[in-house]
DNA sequence: TCAATTAATGCAACCGATTACATAAAATTT
DNA sequence: AAATTTTATGTAATCGGTTGCATTAATTGA
């Protein structure tokens, strides 16, 4: 076979006598088509070589097959196995994805939405950035019925379709675990309130004190980009308070391993002087040590239902706007940062 | 604009009272359309609503302005490093990513191969997973003319351009440092020595064994699969040795600090007892105790070389077959683990 | 045996952009 | 002013499948 020559349906045709069309419908599997001459066609397409053009196909059918992802960012546990859950059900249903990613930007967010918009995205899914607060970027999409999904970090109001956790019960549940692990001043780490995974799990940290008598001043809220610096920054400040806090509830794994070693090095103990509670847990939690107490969430299943959902309702088998909530599962992991007493 | 209603050159053609091929024109920038027309065609697309028809233009062009990406995963900073620099130079040029993992599994990236054959990409960067042996499945890419360009995991002597590191230096310098620090028998443990970058990284071991004069047993390599599991057994395995190692050599993070993790646990110190030295500057590294000297190598720029030399061969401004091998920098990066001497 | 169904295939128009070639209009040269 | 060149635009074929409708062949029924 040259290099540059493409075989297509006509040539299938011709070899085999037939028409295009009946070519076409072969390939498909439509059953108008007699089993022999299907099974003519797909040896001859085996022989030469063949394989569909998707180009001409989306464009005669004004469909792409494509499902487009927009991720804050590409470098946690939790996004990337919600990618590998996304990703299962899609190949299943024979689509493509093409995942773009903002480094939580919202202007890049929306380069992205833009752009994903021109490629004619069958479908989106969904994760905003810290600083996004204006949806506009998605309004083509639902100006031109392409549906959207989104997942973890989302914007409730609207009447979209959300795949999220119960984060004012994880907050809720990772705060109560460190009052009865004996914590009485309980810092909370986080990002900005803006986003609700991050507002919702501050309600339930706010909530829990509440529930357990304790009282909250301002200074134990401490709010950051979730970077490295913050996480040494958030330690520092810790360090400063008078009096110390005894408990920290950190809203990411990554940040509660540097918070700790930042403490650590100037000579706390964790967790007999500091107890820790970190979110989502990232492989790094069972690396550290003492090893993390973090609340788990399976990636994997959003990304499939979030997935799913999308698609069942392109196939036209279910609604998307019928479901308007998914909640999933998530727990606490106890481990050593934060067990003061015996289990 | 009702939802389902598209807009193409037709209708702007039609507006503006000229030719679609005018409009086409004036869309690309094509010098032979007057600013005047090329204004109004702008300002006419953007009142309308215009969107670009990517498969009405491939189709024509028989070009998909894609590139498919195989990695073995993506749960590596290593990896997400290389996507981010890739995506930075092929969004630049105006290609679009088809990334697909394989799960370090020889049939899946096959499979993946076959998928991005058919979906026609214009070139195809990949890096191999573990128990790849044929590259069987990157013929019919060959046979069309389609440009690969492969990193990290490679195979050298076929006729591929290949961007990777020194990866037998790194072994070598790794380990000559640990001889420097005292060690006097050093542990090994890797991956499939089928792959070109564990292969090469031993052979740097040995060599650095051999020009100092100390002497290698088969004990001290321990190969196996970079799993948790695995560390943890490798850890294991070395506590049985007697004499027991006090170096080790690992060829790569997570599976350093899994193994430190265990080392510790049975009341070893890191380094006094054994040093430590793994490989790729993963994040993990700074946050365990005592922090990992490793090897750094630059994910980014594999990333954006890689993408680059694909895409200048693409436009016909350099030959690919030309540059065979592309050797990027790396350093080996000294912390804790390792440091028995001061510095 | 012949009409009425049903099954299998073909015809031809599309999807929306690109582009070689032709043509018209404007600018320049002689 | 006519001829020539340059600039701007139009015509129509093309890329490779899909699909509504028409047609033919095979099967069934009377």
């Amino acid at each position: 076979m040259k290099p540059g020559k493409e075989v297509t349906i006509y040539d299938i045709a011709k070899k085999l006598n037939i028409s295009p069309a009946t070519v076409s419908r072969g390939l498909q599997d439509n059953p108008a088509i007699s089993k022999k001459t299907r099974k003519r066609i797909f040896d001859m397409a085996d022989e030469l070589g063949y394989r569909t053009n998707h180009y001409a196909r989306n464009l005669r059918q004004s469909q792409t097959n494509t499902i487009g992802v927009l991720v804050h960012e590409l470098n946690s546990n939790f996004i990337t196995s919600v990618l590998a859950g996304i990703e299962k059900v899609t190949t299943e249903a024979g689509y493509d994805l093409l995942i773009a990613h903002s480094s939580e930007s919202a202007v890049k967010e929306a380069a992205n939405a833009r752009n994903l918009f021109h490629k004619r995205v069958d479908g989106l899914i969904a994760s905003l950035a810290f600083d996004t607060t204006s949806l506009d970027h998605f309004k083509p999409f639902k100006e031109k019925g392409v549906p959207l999904v989104f997942f973890d970090r989302v914007e409730q109001d609207a009447d979209n379709t959300v795949v999220i956790i119960d984060n004012a019960k994880c907050g809720y549940i990772a705060t109560q675990h460190l009052i009865e692990q004996g914590c009485k001043k309980i810092v909370h780490v986080t990002a900005s309130l803006k986003r609700n995974v991050y507002a919702q799990r501050y309600k339930g940290f706010r909530d829990a004190l509440h529930d357990h008598g304790l009282k909250f001043e301002e200074s134990q809220l401490i709010v950051n980009d979730l970077s490295e610096k913050a996480g040494v920054e958030a330690a520092l400040r810790m360090l400063k308070m008078k009096p110390m806090p005894d408990g920290i509830f950190i809203t990411n794994d990554f940040v509660s391993a540097v918070c700790m070693r930042t403490l650590k090095e100037n000579g706390l103990r964790i967790p007999q002087d500091i107890a820790v509670v970190g979110f989502n847990n990232d492989a790094i939690g069972n690396l550290i040590e003492p090893a993390l107490t973090t609340i788990n969430y399976p990636g994997i299943d959003m990304g499939e239902i979030a997935a799913r959902n999308l698609i069942n309702h392109l196939k036209g088998i279910s609604d998307i706007h019928q479901t308007n909530t998914i909640i999933v599962r998530s727990e606490l992991i106890i481990r050593k940062s934060s067990l003061r007493k015996p289990v």
